[in-house]
DNA sequence: ACCGTATTCAGCGCG
DNA sequence: TGAATACGGT
């Protein structure tokens, strides 16, 4: 049982086994906290802590549920199944729903996402005949959200002179009655936003002391993961939490706060020592991820940044090799040295698709790595693409879910009233709208008797409405009785929602089909008792309802893995999704002034900070190799506009980087890369470039670059620069072609740097074969034939 | 009510 | 550039 302890070095070994009073883990990248943190949950119940005591709080479903996962391998999935481990807002919102009528909520409340909140907001800036583009939704809802972080109630905020006074500078003075009705219309609706799941959390232990106690008193170890993410409202519910035991762990990596632009706090983790005078400190310095290139490499550029923790983050790894940088002309040109390095590094080092990820800065940039990957034949996938839940279908069946349970809901009645369309149009909508504004009450209210609320419509649209409340009213019956499978079924079918999506014979249409049939599935699997529970498993094993499948469906995220069934993959994502992964290779692309440090944060010493702590995470991401790729020139809105290298390949430490510039755009595709491991040759770049001049057959050649560190490109894009690329490339690669295209199994042939060999195995199709090939001295490879330079020796 | 065209906008995004 | 949405014509 208490083996596990063995396994970890001493700073995890007593981070693990301090269990009483405050403490902070500083965890470096890649030093085992997850570990630590598991195995000090583990530890703690084998200790005799009672599991329903114990609260652990985590930024994300996912992390949520691999560290449950992790602690039931360790203590058993009874145990483990009573911890409270969850998001903030998963664990609040459980607490919220049953405290709910204290804040005058019912408990079925519905949980609107961003795209409800912003919709809302929408039609309240309408009502008030405000000018959409200078109240626009997205911003509105950023400023409120931000409010709510910082604990603000519309009433603080609209008596803020400060505030107000902004407001007004920023030409926007009306926020503060947008935001006082946006809380009102959401009370009316029976709805909470995400940032309401923290504030109200807030609000019920301000005003309710005796349910506060309550919960200070069941959770006597409370632990926090990525607490440098934290922002103000949930510091205050931490706190408050933890005041009664102070049996607080808080868990972080100052060096890897990247989310400050949403509310975040940075402060929250260098000031907890001010929170705890008796504080314990941990720090796990030890990185097991990367090598020490990496890990050096990553110091480096972090030593930039002033406000930090004192860290010193080390690695017993191999040293591994320099991160190379590569550059390229345009942003294609960019996705296309990226997708062959990686076909490349695959074949030579028989890595599989899914040790690669691509990280890029802005998710605009995934199109030209997309591109290329496609090109090449390479399988990848992008993360942070549009959800399960959000696709339309599904949010069209989970509004009538949510109506049939709540039928305050304003966005889900809104979003299904007329569809499947049932003659109820926008006049009317608007009309109903309209009366419940003037009349405080909710639209369902006011369609179930429009005459009583004095709605000016004609018989045919009241026996509509009549007929639809009818429906939700006979859905409502069934959820209570029935299953949440049962009724989301008979939901699906009588709204009409699979008839007319039935009828899309397109292959949109039948995929759409397929989507609600697989959310049918996740309901089915819910009302059989399958599915945990996000925080807590429930013991009960009685019925599962529709409203208990409703409940966190809002606060799901999808991490499903492909659907085909193939996960041998390349990953694209940006950064940001990219924190807490790792890869054995990892390509960072677009590292341009402008781009990444993004242009709006360079005049901010904060924000310039930010930008750098993401970089930071970026690179550590990688276990074997980094690279770096930038581009001179690229499509920004529409535009061609130059670029330069980004200021943090500067910050570097220059012994960690291989500058890898190719001369042109030719060779940096085609010839450039023939010797597969090239970045392990001594013969350094200067000599490679020298010897791959004469291949090149662009127009861009600058021959004089010689330089150990190669000059920032003062570049100005010539026009039709993609056109010529893309024809220099053709050219370099029929001229590699020519030489192996007979090349067959049994041949002799002699490579430039691996000597001579014997053909073996040849796979694939002409231009893109690969072969195996024994050579005498250097032992078996696998080249890629237009890339490897081979003469036939008959 | 609906469809095609014009216009607009473009930062990262947990829950 | 290209996706999302607003508008205007039928």
């Amino acid at each position: 049982m208490q083996n596990f302890l063995e396994t970890l070095n001493h700073p995890q070994q007593q981070a693990t086994t301090t269990v009483k009073g405050p403490m902070m883990i500083i965890a470096g990248a890649g030093s085992g906290k997850t570990r630590v943190i598991t195995y000090r949950i583990a530890y703690l119940m084998q200790n005799g802590v009672d599991p329903f005591s114990i609260l652990a709080l985590t930024f994300t479903n996912k992390a949520a549920k691999e560290m449950k996962e992790r602690i039931e391998h360790i203590v058993g999935a009874d145990k483990a199944r009573s911890l409270w481990m969850g998001t903030f807002h998963s664990v609040f919102s459980k607490i919220l729903r049953i405290e709910a009528e204290k804040l005058g909520f019912p408990t079925n409340f519905t949980i609107y996402d961003t795209d409800d909140s912003k919709s809302l907001l929408k039609s309240i800036i309408k009502e008030l005949g405000l000018d959409e583009k200078q109240y626009k939704p997205g911003l509105v809802y950023n400023r409120i959200s931000a409010a709510k972080n910082n604990l603000l109630s519309w009433k603080a905020y609209n008596a803020n002179e400060e505030i107000q006074r902004e407001d007004k500078l920023s030409v926007k003075p009306q926020l503060g009655t947008i935001y006082k009705i946006y809380q009102q219309r959401l009370f009316q609706s029976s709805a909470m936003d995400f940032d309401d799941l923290l504030f109200n959390t807030n609000i019920l232990f301000r005003d309710f002391p005796d349910v506060l106690l309550k919960y200070q008193h069941k959770f006597k170890y409370v632990m926090v993961d990525e607490y440098q993410d934290t922002n103000f409202s949930q510091y205050v519910i931490v706190k408050k939490l933890a005041a009664v035991n102070e049996n607080i762990c808080v868990v972080g990596d100052d060096a890897q706060s990247i989310y400050a632009f949403r509310g975040a706090n940075i402060q929250n983790i260098l000031n907890f020592k001010k929170d705890y005078p008796d504080l314990k400190v941990f720090k796990l310095e030890q990185n097991y991820r990367s090598t020490k290139i990496i890990v050096k490499a990553a110091n480096s550029i972090i030593a930039n940044n002033k406000a930090q923790l004192k860290k010193e983050v080390w690695t017993q790894n191999d040293e591994g090799e320099k991160i190379d940088v590569l550059r390229a002309f345009t942003d294609n040109e960019e996705g296309q040295i990226v997708a062959s390095s990686i076909f490349e590094t695959k074949m030579n080092e028989t890595a599989q698709h899914s040790a690669f990820a691509i990280l890029y800065r802005t998710n605009a940039q995934s199109r030209a790595m997309e591109e290329a990957l496609r090109k090449q034949n390479i399988p990848y996938r992008i993360y942070g693409g549009l959800s399960f839940y959000k696709r339309k279908e599904i949010k069209d069946l989970l509004a009538y879910c949510r109506l049939t349970i709540n039928h305050n809901d304003e966005e889900a009645l809104k979003r299904v009233i007329n569809y499947p369309g049932r003659g109820i149009g926008d006049a009317t909508i608007d009309k109903i709208m309209v009366a419940a504004a003037n009349n405080n009450t909710s639209m369902w209210e006011v369609l179930q008797q429009p005459a009583y609320y004095q709605v000016n419509i004609n018989q045919g649209a009241i026996n509509k409405l009549n007929d639809f409340a009818e429906m939700i009213k006979s859905f409502a019956a069934i959820a209570n009785t029935q299953t949440a499978f049962d009724a989301g079924n008979h939901i699906a079918m009588q709204s009409g929602l699979l008839k007319e999506l039935y009828n899309d014979k397109s292959p949109e249409g039948v995929s759409r089909y397929e989507n609600i049939q697989e959310l049918l599935n996740g309901m089915k699997e819910f009302s059989e008792n399958d599915v945990q529970d996000l925080v807590v498993q429930e013991v009960e094993t009685q019925t599962r309802f529709l409203k208990d499948y409703m409940q966190d469906i809002a606060l799901l995220t999808d991490d499903l893995d492909d659907k085909d069934g193939d996960n041998n993959k390349v990953s694209l994502m940006t950064i940001h999704a990219a924190k807490g992964l790792e890869f054995p290779y990892v390509y960072i692309v677009g590292v341009e002034e402008n781009l990444f440090p993004s242009q709006l944060t360079i005049n901010s010493l904060d924000e310039l900070e930010e930008e750098r702590r993401l970089f930071y995470v970026a690179v550590t991401r990688a276990e074997k190799r980094a690279t770096i790729s930038f581009a001179t020139s690229r499509y920004k809105w529409g535009n061609l506009t130059a670029c330069e290298q980004s200021r943090f390949i500067d910050e570097i430490d220059a012994d960690c980087l291989n500058y890898k510039f190719g001369n042109n755009s030719a060779a940096a595709n085609n010839g450039f890369f023939d010797d597969l491991d090239f970045s392990s040759s001594k013969e350094g770049w200067g000599n490679k470039y020298k010897q791959r001049t004469d291949i090149g057959t662009s127009k861009f050649s600058n021959a004089n670059q010689t330089a150990k560190t190669p000059p920032k490109p003062a570049f100005a894009p010539p026009k039709n620069l993609t056109k010529l690329s893309t024809a220099a490339n053709k050219t370099g690669s029929e001229i590699q072609g020519d030489d192996t295209r007979n090349l067959a199994v049994g041949n002799n042939v002699e490579h430039q740097r691996f000597g001579i060999g014997i053909v073996e195995v040849i796979e694939g199709i002409y231009p893109n074969q690969k072969a195996t090939i024994n050579f005498t001295e250097a032992g078996q490879k696998q080249l890629i034939l237009k890339f490897a330079k081979l003469k036939i020796l008959g």
